[in-house]
DNA sequence: AGCACGCCGACT
DNA sequence: GTCGGCGTGCTC
């Protein structure tokens, strides 16, 4: 007779724990998933193993028995172990990481024959390497020798041949037999990279993983790397926990973005995940980017990753020039318009050169806020209490953090006077500015609100790379993927919108973005221009940015990071609290304070920021109040605990109404 | 969560 | 009598 503990699929945390039932199935495996008897009634429920054993390690009263095992699912051998690792790191249950490495989808009913690659590849020369290259691999190839587990930091330009490095260290992975996984950010902006590695590797060799498949294709897709009919996948962050048994090479390339960290339940960060398989699985890591992430870099620096450099754009293409104009010297001038002179006489001269052009503004929308004249009164979302964006085309007010829309008022709604104006700029102004200053050019914007149609946005880069608009305005969706081949000037509108985000992050996401952007510029040996605009020209990020210094500006920021305790220095922890009634939520967030700072020490409350008011959930009549813990890394245990413990304990005083979510290391809270 | 039990009031 | 409202308690 065998023993086997099992994790039972059911949503809640008061069935989040082990369940020991008698097995008389042989050759079961954790990892595999069975049906069990559940409940005083019996009822079959789904389950995953979790580990065998020889005797009960508790008496159990009421022993039962495995139903039967699922013969097509079985999780690869490392899922247990992450699912462990993921429970105690951020707070979530057993089977909420399960469900992770599990198919998700549903079977098919008729397995579809695999025609979605038959296509005809030649097999393609492989370019000859740089010494930059070769030199970065000669690090990384002997750790793949010796099947040693190593993190590297490829800390490359744009252009400076990351994907050439990728490339090679999964070709490296399969000759030795093993399989590799290959992030990236978003799966829509990277239908370039799929092409590459398709043409190099052969399209029925690789797996597409992302969120926009049905359940069918996902099924179908997960059961095809199982099978081991695939070596390589390709995806966004949810493919880390692609179901490989055998993995030399995990890559996730622009490392920092956000879209690595996941926003729900379980709320992981990729990195760490990846890290952790590679540990298991003795793979290298490769993080892959222009503009590491603090963390990532302070981890390079430390020793615990390999750095990686790569300072040679690959087609000596030089690197841009770029001038920072102090906008408050315009408005001193008389200059009142969004554009600079300098950045003004830039546009004309690239016109006249049949260059294309590249506005960047982070902010979407015609203006910041619509406010009254005479009684300052600002118009703001009934719902999150934060001003609403004025949105001309669409005549309406737009709240940007749920999405609210109203239509703008006639008059305004404290003291009707007609008298509203509106200040602060978005793209939809910059655009009407365009057309006004150049009638000639053709412009076009993409943001969010014209990439809304599917596909949209992909034909606004398109016919942009293919020379069909003059001018392209737009947000952060322009910075990324494409690349544009005549593209002589970037303008960058205000670089202050990111910089002076309520965020620690602020200088982090200025510096990546202002980069992003000057890295659009000037291909093809032609040397770009780039103009930045700023209220706050001698900030380091924008400084540092400017002269494209990365060292320099995480010496600054890691300084800064350091004397706050900020991450890479800490973790955060974001606990927020829901209730239904206004006034419990400030009550609850402060109980759950105490309990833990009970539980922890009070000379532990310095760590503690809040009770505050969280931002309004999207489309959710409840209300939020939160606490941010910045976490040690020599208080994790203490505070692990003590946070399990308070989790339970508020459950457990029935306040059942309460909602408790945590978040380990967040992205954009204030 | 999910599900049945059982203790109540309201009705054919 | 007995139908069904929902509060309660348990799950190897």
């Amino acid at each position: 007779m065998e023993y086997v503990n099992v994790i039972i699929d059911n949503s809640t945390d008061h069935t989040d724990s082990l369940f020991t039932y008698g097995s008389e199935i042989s050759g079961l495996k954790p990892g595999d998933k069975v049906i069990v008897p559940f409940t005083r009634w019996n009822k079959p429920r789904e389950a995953y193993v979790h580990s065998l054993l020889d005797e009960p390690d508790q008496k159990i009263k009421n022993l039962k028995y495995v139903l039967e095992k699922d013969p097509d699912i079985s999780l690869p051998s490392y899922a247990i172990e992450l699912s462990e690792y993921m429970r105690e790191r951020y707070f979530c249950r057993y089977i909420d990481a399960i469900k992770c490495f599990a198919p998700g989808g549903k079977k098919l009913k008729k397995e579809r024959a695999t025609s979605e690659e038959r296509e005809l590849f030649e097999k393609p020369l492989t370019p000859e390497l740089t010494f930059e290259q070769t030199a970065a691999l000669a690090r990384i190839r002997p750790y793949m020798e010796k099947e040693q587990h190593k993190v590297f930091l490829v800390h490359g330009v744009t252009n400076s041949g990351k994907t050439e490095i990728y490339m090679n260290v999964i070709e490296e992975s399969l000759r030795r037999g093993k399989n590799a996984v290959m992030l990236v950010p978003e799966i829509a902006l990277t239908a370039q990279t799929i092409r590459r590695f398709t043409t190099r590797f052969g399209g029925e060799n690789i797996a597409v993983l992302h969120s926009k498949l049905t359940a069918g294709e996902r099924y179908e897709q997960w059961l095809k790397v199982r099978r081991g009919q695939v070596k390589i996948v390709i995806g966004a962050r949810s493919a880390i926990f692609a179901p490989f048994e055998n993995i030399g090479a995990i890559i996730l390339d622009e490392e920092h973005e956000s879209t690595y960290k996941s926003d729900k339940t379980p709320k992981y960060d990729t990195i760490e995940i990846a890290t952790k398989i590679g540990v298991i699985q003795k793979a290298v890591v490769l993080l892959g980017s222009a503009t590491p992430s603090l963390e990532s870099s302070y981890r390079a620096k430390e020793g615990i990753y390999e750095h990686v450099v790569l300072e040679k754009r690959f087609n000596e293409c030089p690197p841009p020039e770029v001038e920072i104009v102090d906008m408050r010297e315009e408005l001193l001038a008389g200059n009142k318009s969004i554009f600079s002179v300098a950045l003004y006489e830039k546009m004309q001269a690239a016109l006249e050169n049949k260059e294309q052009i590249i506005l960047f503004l982070n902010r979407r929308g015609y203006s910041t806020f619509l406010s009254c004249r005479s009684c300052g009164f600002v118009v703001r979302c009934n719902d999150c209490g934060i001003s609403m964006t004025f949105h001309k085309a669409a005549g309406q007010v737009v709240c940007h953090y749920c999405g609210r829309r109203e239509k703008i008022p006639p008059a305004c709604p404290a003291c009707g006077s007609k008298y509203m104006k509106h200040f602060g700029t978005g793209t939809e102004k910059v655009e009407e500015a365009a057309r006004e200053l150049f009638p000639n050019a053709i412009v076009s914007r993409l943001d969010l609100d014209t990439a809304q149609k599917k596909g949209s946005t992909d034909k606004i880069l398109s016919d942009f790379a293919k020379g069909k608009a003059d001018i392209l305005i737009g947000t952060q969706l322009v910075a990324k993927g494409l690349d544009f081949s005549n593209v002589g000037l970037v303008g960058i509108v205000s670089a202050d919108i990111t910089l002076n985000l309520p965020d620690f992050r602020s200088s982090e996401r200025t510096f990546q973005l202002v980069t992003q952007a000057a890295g659009r510029a000037g291909r093809r040996k032609k040397r770009g221009n780039v103009v930045l605009q700023t209220y706050s020209p001698d900030h380091f990020a924008i400084q540092t940015a400017a002269a494209q210094d990365y060292a320099s500006f995480f010496k600054e920021e890691i300084a800064v990071r350091n004397q706050l305790g900020y991450p890479p220095y800490s973790d955060l922890i974001l606990i927020v609290l829901a209730t239904k009634k206004e006034e419990e939520a400030g009550i609850a967030a402060q109980k759950v304070k105490d309990a833990f700072l009970r539980r922890v020490g009070k000379e532990h409350a310095c760590y503690v920021l809040g009770p505050k008011p969280a931002p309004v959930n999207k489309s959710s009549d409840l209300f939020r109040s939160q606490l941010l813990i910045k976490c040690m890394p020599e208080h994790w245990e203490n505070y692990q605990s003590a946070l399990v413990f308070v989790k339970k304990k508020v459950f457990d005083e029935k306040e059942k109404e309460w909602t408790f979510s945590i978040d380990v290391n967040p992205y954009g809270f204030y």
